[in-house]
DNA sequence: CGGATATCAGTGGAACTGAAATGC
DNA sequence: CGCATTTCAGTTACACTGATATCC
């Protein structure tokens, strides 16, 4: 409950036509609004947007070590680490030391971390569907892939 | 010069497939790229990101209060006001009192302030051509609409 | 020794809330 | 007075770098 706020679209009247402003700018735009829906969409189970973004991680890789998850959601390992201790403490992930190696501690979803995500994923999904009220499914596939090509893009060619 | 570092891609064979994950979870992931490789790209200007979007708010709309600033860019007028006071040190803005209302400070992009913006242009747009390298102008203009379309959706109807 | 991993510690940018002063 | 605007002050969430210990 920390952004739902009045902030309403009280003067756009005043500037009805489309500036033209980029795509970089955009996305940032996107991704500042669509945080706060989020988070106010997570509080209530108790999750913050970084660890449902980890949890998701965990989900669809299995098990990771904090190094491979580091490098997974491009933080560094430090940041990781803290976010790890913080679900952990949560009881929604496992830490078990790896069998093969004395240092690296593999890390995964436990059964109750699967319950979180899964009670999130609904309200994650609404927000959404509200996100895109007019996106079909096909369109919702071509999107989702221009997204993924371009966080790939971005990941790997720049070093 | 920030977040130029490792992150290669290294077990990315790993895992061949793309696993299902949602749209924001992809735009948030997307951002956080573009977020760093807009940091490096606009540090040597010596802009934030913040900042940079603050000045292209003021190219667009010309002259603002910073209460308006705040409700554009969707942010408290206290974080607000702190990047004003940032950008007025560097001279990027100039801050004029209201003629007709004796609270109301006006503020308007500086000529430094336009050039800054556009020295930052030219780097914007590389790093959204390694962002979409495949997209032609119908689907870039296309992708723009869909991206003000959920901005819109999600600033509006949630109050 | 060198490289990868984990983790303790300190730092910083960018947002937030609270509270106060000022002007219509 | 009520309401909007600005702005001082403290706080928080989330990332960062540096340094250190451990394991192969």
């Amino acid at each position: 409950m920390t952004t739902s706020k009045k902030l309403s679209t009280a003067n756009a009247a005043a500037s009805p036509a489309h500036k033209p402003m980029g795509l970089a700018y955009l996305v940032g735009r996107l991704d500042h609004v669509l945080n706060q829906r989020l988070r106010d969409a997570l509080a209530p189970a108790g999750l913050t947007v970084p660890q449902y973004t980890a949890l998701s991680v965990f989900r669809a890789h299995g098990s990771l070590s904090n190094a491979q998850l580091a490098t997974r959601t491009m933080i560094s390992p430090q940041s990781a680490n803290e976010m790890v201790k913080q679900m952990e403490a949560k009881e929604w992930i496992a830490r078990t030391p790896d069998p093969a190696h004395g240092r690296i501690i593999q890390i995964s979803l436990t059964a109750a971390g699967e319950a979180a995500l899964a009670e999130c994923d609904a309200k994650v999904a609404e927000v959404e569907r509200a996100m895109f009220p007019e996106l079909d499914e096909k369109g919702r596939v071509a999107l989702l892939g221009q997204l993924r090509g371009a966080v790939r893009a971005l990941s790997v060619q720049g070093i």
